[in-house]
DNA sequence: AATAAAATCAGGAATTATTACTGATTTGAG
DNA sequence: CTCAAATCAGTAATAATTCCTGATTTTATT
């Protein structure tokens, strides 16, 4: 079965993308690997996030800038982005109705999520 | 200053992005005019987007199966997302507790947005 | 209406994130 | 140890999006 075996390189990119609160790319997961593993292929990293995500072991926060933005922490949070500089913050899940009745429509995972400005941005 | 006239071709790609409640990818946009307007250019579609972006007239609500989808409804209202066949529903908005404190972050629109399976999906 | 400057556009090239393919390597079960 | 399945590196391919240039349209001003 996909993603089950064990795997090296598979449990070095949970790692890494588990070891920061940045909310990573794939490309940055990459390059952070890539100086102790050379022989870590950029396509690797992509299809086991694809794995990951498929597996509810990561999420997927926003695409900004251009590149989708990961969480390793699958934990209720909701998060801040900044539109300006990229950057993702986490902030606790505020509490919120249900949505309704069922909708007829089996929920896994929900996102709330805040863009506008961030201190940094703002002030500059 | 950017966006602020007049131009027909605008208008056109608004009119269509809020004519649908599909919440439309921008290709999908551009394949709806390029019948009717055959000199209608898929970077203009896209250019004019990201101007309705910047200026709050359009919101990206998720990057589902590649495609950036996009919503001319900046109303609040939450969105149901089926990962399997990528629909998007509109919901009305959950009453969610503030974020906290002012977190030091500047908020432009919040997004919720339940990721899971549709009934369509789920039954077949 | 005529004109000039600014904004916008088409078309296509270029960029870039992501996926697909292939043959080699690694893993897990017997 | 051996074989089949899973995984990988490397690279080619795909596809979404952006960039660039010269032409067209719009706006402001006569």
């Amino acid at each position: 079965m996909k993603g089950s075996n064990f795997s090296s390189k598979r449990e070095l990119i949970y790692s890494t993308l588990c070891s920061t609160k940045t909310h990573p790319s794939a490309k940055w997961v990459y390059e952070q690997l890539k100086e102790d593993y050379p022989d870590l292929s950029l396509g690797t990293v992509y299809r086991n996030i694809a794995l990951f995500k498929e597996n509810g072991k990561a999420v997927a926060v926003a695409n900004i800038l251009g590149e989708e933005r990961l969480d390793g922490d699958t934990s209720a949070h909701a998060h801040l982005v900044c539109k300006t500089c990229g950057k993702i913050q986490d902030i606790p899940m505020p509490s919120i109705t249900q949505k309704g009745d069922a909708q007829d429509f089996n929920t896994d995972f929900v996102s709330v999520t805040y863009f506008g400005t961030c201190k940094d941005c703002t002030s500059h």
